[in-house]
DNA sequence: CATGAATGAGCCTTCATTCAT
DNA sequence: AATGAATGAAGGCTCATTCAT
């Protein structure tokens, strides 16, 4: 788990950390930046609240960021690569207690329930900030790249639907249960939860449509 | 089709509607707003716009609305009365020259194609304000409900899962059809659109699972 | 005398100018401005300081102007046409008890020693600005134009570079008298300022060189 | 000339001059300071970037500057040293082809030209600082006694102010020849230095007035 | 009912300056 | 002598909201 996204915690009140590796500092602010955002939104908080949260003040900032839109781009780059890094860790050990489809939406919904706030923050500012969207779809194709050699899937154009398909279900199914809007509109979770398992089991078996 | 989201056009530009019914003014707001927020998303404009844009002085927005949220909220429900109306339209009228599917995925892409600003402002409100999230599941239960009754289905846990599933896929797919999202990730169109079809057409007949 | 440049004094400090007409609280603002920018420079001021100066709260000030340049501009307007005025007047008046190349020259002075912060903030702004830069050389060509037609002279290269010459001077002299450089110097005002006298005498005269 | 105000160029670029004599470091930031006060003004650059354009580190600038006023009024001391060097080679040379006046002028021309957001920033400075007005004034000091001297004219106050009123309008005039503004007023170049020549010679005559 | 001038808290960002190494 | 990460006060500007008319 890359330091971005670890749990920060106690470090972060040391009588105060100047002097640091920059990449450090960096690491700090994103891991602030990450909390705040996905608690309180990208308009919900400010760049002095991040820095401050970090152990820095304002203006470290923008000593390691160009601006507001930037840290919640890193943020969100470092949460894909974390998702990412657990499904295949989750994938590579053998765990013959629970199928493999059963443990990867569990990693999902893990990663879902844990940051999102901060997913919906980027899709807030992919919605209207040209930038964020060209960062956000390179992400999301390193996704469904990711997913295809994964499947050991073939190149078709209905592979690659299918995979897009199971992507985008996969994460507002994730969003609706973890946000708690399943519950409250008297759906299943744990139906909910099985078909996600159905399909990604569909997935990985190779004659999955 | 509620007056809130008629195509605006003219009526926006008159010399000043002062003095109208209550109902026809904030009814224009509400026209307005939709028309900002799904252009430039709720921190894209500001209430003062909203109100020009309507003919009005930012003032007489307060007097309508209690806040920049609520109008949103105006906005988003009339966006899923309309929606809800042309697909129960398409579900009545009896066109066999193209599959009941096929159209209503047809309806429910236009929707998105023309209010996707409008959608991702509501749901960037949701994830952060409570009292939007309340709304908003409200308008979404009225949807499932209205999913059921046309289904004639049943009211198991099965049934009401499938529902949401559906509901969520066709949204977030239509999303990423609609946004360009797709075409930039190399995913046909046509073979996501296909999917839905399949996926509705699915839903519709009396064994769906 | 324009309102914007008038002593401001007095009315400033009642209990709030609320719902002014827009002229009057524009006019109180360029007063404002040109009295803090006058004191402390383009950079030792801010709008919210200016706008409080005028009465009002710093919001009030960018509903008048764009930016803060552009007080600074319509603060030089106001001071360009009034000295423009007062030279009219003491042209025009027939006093025969001083030559009226003196007259002129006082009044010339009595202008630039009380503008003398803001004149120079303006020149700080149009070295490094290229709209401000335009804006002045809109305002001197007028003043060149000005000082032809009073000359009723001709248009020849030569005698507009002689009028050039002249407003150069006179402005760099007058600046060095009124801020104290010239006695800080050890030259003698009274023998700069018969200079000036002599100069605008020989480009008053028929037949100035 | 002043090594702070040679043409800089290749140095400036190198790996980095670490641990030189002070003198030399000093000399250095002068030089890069100069170029950037030039370019952008004095509140269009900052110490930071003053000092990477001389090879060095932020602190280092304050190892050698008390602040960022200072290196602006060692550059201008560089400036006016060289311009009177300048000056006065071009009064000892024998150069029979061209009028003594015309060379002068063009030496002055030549500074302004090069220098001239130098010289902009620092009379802004001048006007709004006590310690930079000080210096100013001392630096002008310089000027008009080493003017008298060239003239080896009298001390009556008649000729100080004579000598004065020389120094300002070429300075005031070349400015405005420089800075392109001459001829944004359509005012002739060549006729403006025309006068400026006729100017000098008229200084350099025994029986100047 | 409608107006629109005015508000003022607050956010993003900059930069002269410091100091531990 | 030089470094460079860090500081933090401050400034330009926005905008949801109010209220006297």
């Amino acid at each position: 788990m890359p330091a971005a996204l670890r749990p920060a915690a106690r470090r972060l009140k040391t009588p105060r950390p100047r002097r640091g590796a920059p990449a450090e500092t960096r690491g700090r602010l994103v891991a602030a930046a990450a909390e705040e955002l996905n608690r309180a939104g990208f308009h919900g908080t400010d760049t002095n609240r991040i820095a401050r949260a970090a152990g820095y003040a304002p203006g470290t900032f923008y000593k390691h960021f160009p601006d507001k839109r930037a840290v919640l781009l890193a943020a969100y780059e470092a949460w894909v690569t974390t998702e990412w890094h657990a499904i295949e860790r989750v994938t590579a050990e053998h765990d013959a207690s629970r199928p493999l489809a059963e443990r990867i939406v569990d990693a999902v919904l893990a990663f879902h329930r844990r940051w999102s706030g901060l997913r919906s923050s980027l899709r807030g500012l992919v919605a209207v900030d040209a930038e964020a969207r060209a960062f956000y779809r390179a992400q999301r194709r390193r996704q469904l790249d990711s997913l295809r050699s994964m499947r050991g899937g073939s190149k078709s154009a209905e592979a690659r639907a299918a995979d897009a398909h199971l992507l985008y279900t996969l994460e507002r199914v994730s969003d609706a249960i973890v946000e708690g809007e399943a519950r409250a509109l008297g759906v299943s979770e744990a139906a909910l939860v099985a078909r996600l398992v159905a399909m990604v089991r569909a997935a990985l078996s190779p004659d999955a449509s």
